[in-house]
DNA sequence: ACTTATTATGTACAAATGTACATAATATTA
DNA sequence: TAATATTATGTACATTTGTACATAATAAGT
């Protein structure tokens, strides 16, 4: 039901996903002449075909190519089998780290990390560390800290002498709040740019 | 010039940036409505100021929140120098992880790792690849290559033998291809969401 | 207290918008 | 070939839209 275009329809549409990325889409006049249609009725009725089979979703009186369309390319996991998959584009699924890390979230902040104490868990000089604002956390958890009154990025942990913060690197000791130690956020999750 | 708005028009500008993030503002007559007004005058003037202060930005006859406005709250590195500066939202700067990787770029796709063969450098099984699709590598570069018919993510390197691909990974020996040796992108992002 | 901006509301109107209806050309299917 | 669906174009029209103009009420600055 979903994947029953036809070829002209595809067109449309992925002409469609490429000059109105993430934008609403503009009037049917407008979408008209930008594609070089002599009715803006032609356009009305593909729009309308595309909103029906849910390739185009409509927000607040205006359109928009459907979620599952945008962001990157999600490629499955097993690449392996043949790589055919790539090639052919056949994709799956689409992707927005934006949402997967929930970064739009008012409580959810994000900071460049510096120093290398948690390269042991895959955490490099340089990464963008997503955080969730949150006063609980659990045992385990990588947590943006205030211990005595300086902010600091590492696992939270807790023996019998107490509350205690663990760098993931062997080569840092762990630290034990002297006065205080309060959790300003969970790290929900981690970015990095290459290159 | 760019922060100096009245309470009011800070508020209304807020509201706006709450109800409609990301998406292009719909008509004054919806705003008004929505938010209690009785004029859609009142709507127009707003929008004109946030408009001429650069707040909201005209993009194919529809108006935008502007990006600066939007994605998370980059926080700045020395977070230690005084949290006063997370405590305020004294927000610097606003970032976009699918920006930041190019993620909607059509020649960038993204996988999902599996195995642990690249964990030396950061890259852990379940992380995000994003991958430019691209021929040619620096020796060095991170790559999604395909050897002897398989995908596989290694880092690129050549010797005195030839090119060989590196894990990155103590435990794992490097590969040097029987056959064929090609490259299918480049690693340009990793991101991992915990939890 | 006086003066000036800001804010809220209203009216009027030309231009643009979406929709309905109609028609013909072109593909597709039976 | 006949029958049906898709595609392209056009006309007509009520509704909506943005803008201009006008007026108070309120807030801010002097």
């Amino acid at each position: 039901m979903k994947n029953d275009l036809t070829e002209r329809q595809k067109d449309f549409f992925e002409k469609l996903c490429m000059v109105f990325k993430q934008k609403a889409l503009p009037s049917y006049e407008i979408i008209k002449n930008e594609f070089g249609y002599k009715s803006k009725n032609s356009i009305k009725q593909y729009v309308e075909i595309l909103k029906n089979k849910g390739f185009l979703v409509q927000e607040n009186e205006n359109l928009y190519v459907s979620s599952e369309y945008l962001g990157a390319k999600l490629v499955s996991s097993y690449v392996k089998a043949g790589f055919a998959s790539i090639m052919d584009d056949k994709i799956e699924k689409r992707i927005s780290f934006d949402l997967l890390l929930g970064i739009n979230n008012p409580s959810t902040f994000v900071f460049k990390v510096s120093g290398d104490s948690m390269v042991d868990v895959g955490i490099f000089d340089g990464d963008y560390v997503t955080i969730k604002k949150t006063q609980v956390a659990n045992f385990g958890d990588i947590v943006l800290a205030i211990v005595d009154n300086e902010f600091t990025l590492k696992t939270y942990k807790k023996d019998e002498k107490g509350l205690y913060l663990k760098p993931e690197n062997k080569e840092y000791p762990i630290i034990r709040p002297k006065n205080s130690l309060s959790i300003f956020g969970v790290a929900v999750g981690i970015t990095r740019k290459i290159g």
